[in-house]
DNA sequence: TCATTTTAAATTGATTACAATTGAATTTAA
DNA sequence: TTAAATTCAATTGTAATCAATTTAAAATGA
């Protein structure tokens, strides 16, 4: 039986299956986003902006614990796709708030289907395994976000 | 309550906090492995040879979940630190083995502190709660290797 | 044998990730 | 008000990740 320790065995330490099943996991978004022309990293701002459009690249870093010197080329890259506009604010000139495109909506729909596929890739976990694992992880998110 | 849903929100999707919680561990580990002179990565590879010297990068590479495109130039940066060697097996010259150094079998006695370190990050956590945690991930690893 | 296939590592190119710094704008406080 | 501190995005540099390809060696089969 596998057992949290304080040991220097790869088997015995919590991060390597969260290293690897994060990586494993986004290897499974691979595909289907490949389909709208995202990555991993794309598909969660796009995410953030279909739920609220118009934030400032602080605001997008926040949720998604990411800082500018990973947003900004990736934001680019996104504005080179025609998804979103990078304006920089009149009222406080420090900030750039980011706008879908007519684009970068429309894609929306099309992404609709990608939790679904996802969870058919998961399709041996009951729905309550994957609750409990998902709130453990929030859990674990928030206790390393204080330190 | 949260719930594991097919919606494209990010608060209803696992790979969401299973990304965000990979990297704030990882980001745990920085400090303690700045001071041995490693990143997480290369913490991991060295983790593998501590318990088996000698093994090919291929090896490696399964037990880790990573191809030579990320092993190769890895492993180069390891042997400039004179932590391992890399050498070409006579016996198959396709192989690279890979070899501790004295200073490589050196580091493990300063990386033996390690994984208390970060547990003690997380001691508002249950042993039983990491372990379930543990286990689970273990799981979705198992599954998500299968596709 | 010798051509074909497979395997192993390396390479190339694109994208993240993040520390550290910079430059500019804004806010705070003296 | 003005100097100092803070905030925000961008930039620079290093490292990792992974797809796709390349090269060489080894294994397989006709």
């Amino acid at each position: 039986m596998s057992q949290v320790q304080a040991t220097l065995h790869l088997e015995d330490q919590l991060c390597f299956p969260l290293y690897a099943a994060s990586r494993m996991i986004i290897q499974a978004y691979r595909e289907p986003l490949e389909a709208l022309g995202l990555t991993y990293p794309q598909y969660l701002v796009m995410m953030t902006l279909w739920e609220k459009d118009g934030q400032a690249v602080n605001e997008i870093g926040k949720k998604l614990f990411l800082d500018s010197g990973t947003l900004t080329p990736l934001l680019k890259r996104l504005e080179a796709s025609s998804l979103i506009k990078r304006i920089r604010s009149e009222a406080d000139e420090r900030r750039v708030e980011i706008e879908l495109t007519f684009q970068g909506k429309s894609l929306k729909s099309k992404a609709a289907g990608i939790p679904a596929m996802i969870l058919e890739t998961l399709n041996s976990w009951e729905s309550q395994e994957l609750n409990s694992l998902k709130f453990e992880l929030e859990k674990l998110v928030a206790t390393l976000n204080q330190t």
